[in-house]
DNA sequence: CATGAATGAGATTTCATTCAT
DNA sequence: GATGAATGAAATCTCATTCAT
């Protein structure tokens, strides 16, 4: 009876992504918990119920946000292999991605995002293989140059990526306060001094 | 005619205290946004209503609660002045305060706390303040141990307090991974060779 | 362009069977409310659009049941018109259908099924006519046994619909606790005691 | 710095028999799920807020109307112990009240209010052991006039308990077709010639 | 005949905050 | 100072139904 005025029509695949950049966008700007499905379904041109054909629920748009984030964080990394030279060139895929050519997402500014995805154990734990990945890698790629056991490796990774997190809080505290370049200079010395001990 | 039972009155300033206490144990559990005002009441004894009394409004205990830990914070850093010897001290206070034979709240752990902090202009300035108040203690304390330039000193601090909030990040994400003995020794290696460049 | 997997097309009338009997199941595990169309649809290997081919909308689904429903009893009454010998042989109809050698539909033991049919007027009076006629029929086979007047005949009836209803009601409340034989035998002494007087 | 505009005050108890007696007739009219929480606190002249204020939710305040009705039930019986006299007594309870001077609530003819209910496992026990509380009286009440065995006797009281049921079944297919007073006799000649046999 | 994407109108629930007593 | 009842504004999610292809 009710005459119905439908969006166009897109294929499921194609929608999913137009909802996930508009989560994205938003998500970076205000957080996870202060955008509601609502401003999420507008930014796509959408209704409320349409999200929840393409998502089962707004955590699911957070973990599939994860998801395609370190998913290109990790393609990132592999395409850049040949670049990454030093520690710090892992930075600055973070902090200075013009400079290696390549882009990174504006949500790894928002940590609200984050810590929301922490929340929950199925994204904790994707986002720890994640990590374990770009551990490994970071252990091939820099080898005994940066540790002589396995562990120590590890752990100089682990820094590495501590590092990274820390700087981000730090450049969301106060924009204008971090000298990127000061922190690639003593980053490396993780490689001159990894070796000599 | 009805006979209600009323939290015996206290002195205002206990009472905020106490307040103050119970929302501290419940951020640090649930964070700031889980943690509704009733569950912060009841742990203090009172009801909703008297909440009202003692603070402006929710965020405002979040406000004094930062203040509180803050000002511990810088209590520590100069009640153990004369312990302050490698800017791995600094990661001890937070990650190993039984050896430093100080203390360091609980709060620290929990990240929800601090991001909802740092959303509010007002209490993300206060952070910032102390902050700086941070490097500033930091960088008298080593001096051109850390770098020949002021600017150099403070990238130095600032870096080591990047690591303090990185591994503070990861130590949430997996509580085993995180070996602090080791980054204790890569952060002495690479801020206390600050100069040698 | 892109292949569209198309469940066969059937004749419309086969169609309708195998959404009905797929309603049919659902409704008497989960109710009518609990039922979603999605789910019949599945159920049918459909989707929900072709539901609204078939049937107007979900009510009109819930009609072709209970006729559907209602009309097997009838079929089943007249088609053992010859063993219905005592009262109690309605009951065993729908408690013990085996015994006479019929079946009865699952359906008459969700409550939430027939309460919900008896919202709708048009079913709720498509039902009265049923339950009249059964009414009919009960009286033509016990006649005068049953009672002196045409309207105690009638009340004798509908106490025994009601002792059915009931059952089912007291059955669902607690399976257990029928013992379906005692009530056979205080319905039969309908018979008895309907002419003793 | 909002105004707001308060309903007056009540303590809770009253306000509690004020929401559930709203919730009664709303339920009695139009079934639990057709009713809204919304309508409601409106009929009680509150927010919806305030209703959680007083229940755990809408199936609470269901759970609590089952009690209370149960209870007048319960009550009733008892009150009138001396005038039960014969199984149709009860029946008259329910259907006749005035007769015995006594009231019933109105809920007792809406069957969604008591399908719902039984949908609730909370719910259904509750009802059950007060069933099984009315058993025993009614088995206590009529001894060996109904049945030889203790088995006999129960099944003798189910069997009205189920004609009440099934008689309210039929009401609400159609109420003016029930002569309850048909209905008084019959079982009277079922159930007390319950030894007979 | 059937699909699959979309609509839209709720429904329940939560919670910070207010305020009369 | 404190209580406890109330407000009101969202927020998430569900689902019957529509309709272009």
């Amino acid at each position: 009876m009710v005459k119905i005025k439908q969006s166009p029509k897109l294929p499921a695949e194609e929608r999913r992504q137009q909802i996930l950049m508009s989560a994205q966008t938003l998500f970076a700007k205000k957080g996870y918990r202060e955008t509601t499905t609502d401003q999420i379904a507008k930014k796509a041109k959408l209704t409320k119920g349409a999200l929840y054909f393409h998502f089962k629920n707004k955590e699911d748009i957070l973990f599939e946000l994860v998801k395609y984030v370190m998913g290109n964080v990790d393609e990132t990394v592999k395409a850049n292999e040949s670049k990454l030279k030093k520690p710090s060139d892992y930075l600055k895929i973070f902090f200075e991605p013009s400079k290696l050519g390549c882009e990174h997402d504006e949500l790894c500014q928002n940590l609200d995002f984050w810590v929301q995805a922490m929340t929950i154990p199925k994204i904790m734990k994707f986002m720890n293989q994640s990590s374990d990945r770009m551990t490994d890698h970071f252990c091939a790629t820099f080898g005994s140059k940066i540790g002589r056991t396995k562990k120590d490796r590890k752990q100089a990774a682990l820094f590495t990526f501590a590092v990274i997190d820390g700087l981000m809080v730090r450049q969301v505290m106060n924009p204008s306060i971090i000298d990127i370049n000061s922190h690639c200079r003593i980053i490396d010395k993780l490689v001159e001094a990894g070796n000599s001990k």
